[in-house]
DNA sequence: CTCTCGTGAGAGAGCGCTCTCTCATCACCC
DNA sequence: GGGTGATGAGAGAGCGCTCTCTCACGAGAG
């Protein structure tokens, strides 16, 4: 009992199986009444095209490949920017009919098997969300001759069409906010420095507090809540007087509340904390977390906008998405 | 300047296309020098087979569809529950080298379209990623004659191997951590009753609340966490007294202690909390909350071995996974 | 009334692969 | 030495579709 072919259907309407093919694809040269007649045969059947012949013989399989590159678990699991991210796209790619195959690439033997699937001509194009700087990928991807975006800069310089939101000066938004309310010591949890979000949130940081005339204290992390705890036990330790710190994701800041209130530290009072990402826990922390508004839904769709341009020969340049601080009680 | 072909394979290694094919299928009919002239050729010209030719022929497709059916924004991208189930899936069926095609089915129409496609002969099979009980998509898809998943039990009966956690179980140890900590009123914020989830967990928690001659106190909230808050707010409206609360996920658990915070209530001093699902967020919340553990990488995992077990004709029977009291400082 | 041109429909090749069928070859045994 | 069977390799059909090429037909022009 196998699905009917588009044979079937041209002998339903009494047409040629090119006929039926015109009608399907939405050609404008059929004649109405034979249109008709066509139409209600896929109908009656419940005909549905067979995608593997129809991309055998067209070359596009109306799919792109959405490659995550992301080694640790929790961060991806718990993270709300790949979910975030992931849904936009998708909600994105859906609305233009496209599919989306998701991919982890976190080991060597899965970068292979991602190249090899990618090589395969499976997929039209490919969106990475790649935010590890030692990562072969893009430039492997980019080599590929595929069309490929990325979410984030890529961290090695390759030839990507990407889009990233204003990290540098977001973090500087964060720290001025910090020196503007009068803080005085003034440290800050970076993120992991392979990644480029990591490195430019530091940079904004740094770059205010030479302007402002301030030592910088640092500690790093690696963008999980634990590691943001870890990271607020050391400073607190290597600095017992500070009164301020910028940490760069609202994730690692969760972690450093609770070691600040472990330490007995009152949270504004006392320390002021900034994050960064605004996710929905923000709002829930105690006290709720001043941060900068990370548009990461944007930021995805802007991504397939850009894939799409590539598709078609639209612009591609690449696009910086704004930050917002969001002022709550932390700071 | 297009991908080699088999035929191009062949015709280097000086066989012909039947035997190339037999080596890139790992027939063993091939004599080892010929088997390795043709692996050299494929090495060479870097031939990577069509997977749309060799799909057209096979019928299959090695690549199954993700079909997650939530319509809330927020709860897909905040919940770990989605992620981390996407994600245990994903390395499950990479492992055995399967395409993962992630669909989003919200709304009527991204129904038809998942349903087109799906009927489309795309994919090998589906898992189903569904919540809601009026979800029309388990049903629909049963109909299909196409291998079918479901990551929860589906909320109307339909005939689907799915794979669950104990809910109901669950529940029940939770309330009675409570009723055994002394605690007398005690409420609970449901999940949303038109999931399977929602029902259960406030099931498991009239189980106990009867059987130790308790008085139910319940709110409604949607598993986010701004209903959770909301809900908290309703309950000590409805009973100050109160002095435990059991909350069907971690989520709206994380809302509860803000309004409980906001109440001025101490917890677990006044009110003591536990939660459900055992996200990392419940390490972090002030104070760290008592909570079941819901094994969700697992239960996709398991999901997938039934998948396959529905393509290779081994059980698939319903599996449900038990639950695990986690107790921290909340009660 | 013939010629041209536009329009709508059919014929048929071919996308790249798998797989059955067929055949050649060789070893083995009586 | 001829028959038998196992083994390895090739020929070729065909999966379901798109798309070019061809052609039939009718309208309009000369």
């Amino acid at each position: 009992m196998r699905r009917p072919t588009l044979e079937a259907v041209a002998a339903r309407a009494g047409v040629s199986r090119a006929t039926a093919s015109r009608v399907v694809n939405g050609q404008t040269t059929v004649a109405p009444h034979i249109r008709d007649a066509v139409l209600r045969a896929i109908d009656e059947l419940g005909y549905v095209p067979n995608s593997a012949a129809r991309s055998l013989v067209t070359q596009r399989t109306d799919s792109v490949a959405l490659v995550v590159s992301e080694p640790g678990t929790r961060v991806f699991s718990e993270d709300p920017l790949f979910s975030t991210a992931i849904r936009s796209a998708l909600v994105e790619l859906e609305a233009i009919n496209k599919q989306v195959v998701l991919m982890l690439a976190s080991s060597p033997k899965s970068h292979a098997r991602v190249e090899r699937y990618i090589s395969g001509g499976h997929v039209d194009g490919v969106m990475l969300l790649s935010m590890h700087g030692a990562d072969p990928l893009p430039s492997a991807l980019s080599r590929l001759r595929v069309p490929v975006v990325s979410y984030g800069r890529p961290a090695v310089p390759v030839d990507i069409p990407f889009v990233d939101n204003d990290n540098v000066g977001g973090a500087e938004a964060g720290v001025r906010h910090l020196v503007e309310t009068g803080r005085r010591r003034i440290a800050t949890i970076a993120g992991p420095q392979d990644m480029i979000a990591g490195q430019d949130r530091l940079a904004g940081y740094r770059n205010v507090l030479r302007d402002s005339d301030r030592r910088s204290i640092v500690a790093v992390g690696d963008f999980t809540r634990e590691s943001g705890a870890i990271a607020m036990r050391q400073l607190l330790g290597d600095d017992p007087a500070l009164d301020a710190v910028f940490v760069a994701n609202d994730l690692m800041a969760v972690g450093a509340l609770q070691s600040l209130r472990q330490a007995g530290r009152r949270v504004p009072d006392d320390v002021a904390v900034v994050g960064f990402d605004d996710i929905e826990a923000a709002k829930y922390t105690e006290p709720p977390l001043t941060t900068l508004r990370h548009p990461m839904a944007e930021q995805a769709a802007a991504m397939v906008r850009l894939l799409l341009n590539l598709f078609e020969g639209g612009p591609t340049d690449p696009i910086i998405l704004p930050t917002e601080l969001v002022v709550r009680e932390s700071a």
